[in-house]
DNA sequence: AAATAAACGACACTGTTGTATATTTTAATG
DNA sequence: CATTAAAATATACAACAGTGTCGTTTATTT
């Protein structure tokens, strides 16, 4: 516990945020006390705040730790067609949906919608939107190049009129359950939809 | 023996809501304190309490009177086309995402989202989401049976699609601004994907 | 055993809630 | 029009939950 190396430091933080993940996920932000995480993280008052300043700071933390993840987030392979990915892609978005009670989705929602002082964090949000919305436009970009597609409109506006519709049916999901939403169903019309929008018949 | 008449007693209720939705508009629903709806409508503790037990009363009747206003939320005409009515319907749903930042949207979406709680209430989220999906519903079966539509997916996906996509638009570009959601260009995607799932070609 | 830094937990402070009590307003009555 | 009792409102208060700090304790290294 005195003299300590770094790597220890660090093991401890990462702990740390899990441990603070893991409450995020069960109650979401708002709901969520520094006590909350301590209790769960097994610490006490005075090394919680020795790490971080506010809950603010740590969210911000586990938001990171979580991003990294999906780095990676869609790549696409030159040698396959690009529409049979694009299905797989989505189907992992269903299992993702599916399992959304295991994710931040809560939490980040809260967080991000609350308070106003996190428009300066705003960033975070937009920012994000804008990567995944370029990751996709690129992908539907190569598959005209490879004559694959003919979009029926812009890279853009598809990009971001997948997302929209990702977003609506995830946090409608969260809300009402699986069953009212029925989320394989409304893939496969999103499915539907974006053939017409990827391909002149 | 007693005074005071039933009138005054509704009126005053019916400022105090009024009251409570401006400062659930400009601060949400997590952020706002009893005390902030008090300043607001310029009335003391007690008074207050005399009519509502706590927050989430006020904001219950803050919904309900906000409900009512779009009871008649889809009228139909069978005098004229049904698609036309869909997008001028579309084109109302483009006005009121444009106002988002007057609207209860963020409110909403912290009340329904924060607390275990409100999964009580979530009936009410629930049911106005199927009423919501059954009014769309019907119109579309309307347009079928005119023969004006042939429709390529049933009616309720068509419906629950259509409202994911408009709730994650929302949701959108509250966060993010028109600018960056480029909300009429989405919707106009919106239609575009509905004219293929109404109409066979 | 001296030095050091992590870990602990008590503490003071804040903001908010709901209630209890005091005061004012109201309209029916004599 | 003065009286009066109930209703409406105002004010003060206790309780609480959460925060961030700070002096103290503990355990290891040198």
């Amino acid at each position: 516990m005195p003299k300590v190396s770094e790597a220890y430091k660090e093991e401890k933080i990462r702990n740390l945020v899990q441990a603070a993940k893991k409450v995020f996920i069960k109650k979401g932000y708002v709901q969520t006390s520094m006590q909350d995480i301590m209790d769960e993280a097994g610490i006490s008052r005075g090394a919680m705040y020795r790490y971080f300043n506010n809950l603010e700071h740590v969210f911000l933390e586990v938001l990171r730790e979580d991003d990294q993840k999906d780095v990676a987030f869609f790549e696409v392979s030159n040698d396959e067609q690009i529409w049979p990915q694009i299905q797989r892609w989505l189907e992992m978005q269903q299992q993702v949906i599916e399992n959304i009670n295991q994710s931040l989705l809560q939490a980040k929602a809260e967080f991000f919608l609350t308070s106003q002082q996190h428009k300066d964090d705003f960033s975070y949000v937009s920012q994000r939107y804008d990567e995944i919305t370029e990751a996709i436009e690129e992908v539907l970009m190569l598959g005209e190049q490879k004559k694959e597609f003919q979009l029926q409109q812009s890279p853009e506006r598809i990009s971001r009129y997948m997302i929209s519709f990702l977003n609506g049916l995830m946090l409608d999901t969260f809300q009402l359950g699986m069953k009212q939403t029925k989320v394989q169903e409304q893939l496969s019309i999103l499915c539907f939809t974006l053939e017409k929008l990827l391909y002149k018949e």
